[in-house]
DNA sequence: TAAAAAAGTGAATAGAGATTCATAAATTGA
DNA sequence: TCAATTTATGAATCTCTATTCACTTTTTTA
């Protein structure tokens, strides 16, 4: 009596499943989270919107599902880079400008991660990430007071500067009307200067 | 026959509208932009909600005053340091310690200001101010230029990278469940801490 | 292959909130 | 004070979407 979903099944579920994340990923990235309906998600993911309710509890759950997965992303490229064994300025240098590299190629997305608001549920996740970056941050910093090429009284402080600076920045090119563009010789200069800027706020100073 | 309306009349109109607006301001500065509603707005400002449509286009038109508002008041603070005869340093310094220090006092208002977004209009609105903050950064970051002081190759990069660190930086403090406590003097000192990290990020090397 | 169970659909529901507008109150000119 | 005009009210309307659920289709079990 008992129902056993096949494997094939299963699969089918998953990629519905996927279909809906990635549907709800490509329309934030274009127009943020206010063009994300799940009218929308679900037409172009294929499915209808009822069955998006079969996957998520609510539309909050599945914003929070494109949030997390996007941030662990980028938390990954920068803990490789922590984990490196280049200099804590090397490492810092590259982590920012890495950052600003990537979020430039999906300016929006970026932007509406880090700060279109939509409801407290995803507040809440999406305060959890910033931390989680920041703590990536923090820990290079640490790095280099160790090490001694940095002398940082409050590495929190210092850490939130420094996400403040690499997220903020690719505020500009989305002017609405600016329409800015940037080839990528632009952005790796862009995002080369982000990075001295920030190297340049931390490194010891000589007396 | 014609109308002329008595200036007791003008003067309880001008109140009205004036109430409209710090109602507005009050509600966004405790609750964001999604607790302004015009329902909400109209009741504290001891009017109806048709009232507000005589005195706004609509609800956008609302919001826009109250940012453009907001943020003159932060420029006007900003340009007073600018025109004063500290160095670019002192100025610089100065600036970034005042404008996070005033944000602290009302972190969500300087967050909704900066970060909410509502609709396309005000967001316009916001890009719009957003370049004044920055372009008086600028104006400070040319002058240390100018004197010998800096070294900048690119103004409007640096200029992002300090306005992104000094708005960024008040959202922590605004984490739902944290509820930080900041005191006077907590403020002082993590406000100080902002400006050097700017300060620091801009001066001169020594080679 | 038939009954049972699960997956899938999308029109209908529901709630929130901006905006309108018929009506009322207040103000002005004569 | 009265009629004309403007200002003020707030319930009703309109819009926009998330969410639900009665129904259909597909899959599973026997």
């Amino acid at each position: 009596m008992s129902y056993k979903r096949s494997s094939l099944m299963q699969e089918r579920m998953e990629q519905n499943r996927k279909a809906i994340l990635s549907s709800a990923r490509n329309l934030i990235s274009e127009g943020g989270f206010k063009d994300a309906q799940i009218q929308t998600i679900a037409e172009q993911a294929g499915v209808s919107s009822g069955l998006v309710y079969r996957y998520f509890d609510n539309k909050s759950q599945v914003l929070i599902e494109v949030l997390s997965e996007a941030i662990n992303t980028e938390l990954l490229v920068i803990d490789a880079i922590t984990e490196s064994d280049l200099t804590a300025e090397q490492k810092l240098h590259k982590a920012v400008a890495t950052f600003v590299k990537r979020a430039l190629n999906s300016p929006q997305l970026a932007y509406s991660l880090m700060f279109e608001p939509v409801d407290s549920t995803v507040e809440h996740e999406r305060f959890r990430v910033k931390q989680l970056i920041k703590q990536s941050v923090i820990k290079i910093l640490a790095d280099g007071n160790a090490s001694g090429e940095f002398v940082l009284e409050d590495l929190n402080t210092t850490a939130l500067c420094v996400v403040g600076a690499m997220t903020f920045v690719v505020v500009e090119p989305l002017d609405p009307a600016q329409n800015t563009k940037f080839d990528q010789q632009h952005k790796d200069y862009f995002s080369k200067q982000i990075a001295d800027f920030c190297v340049d706020a931390v490194r010891r100073k000589q007396a």
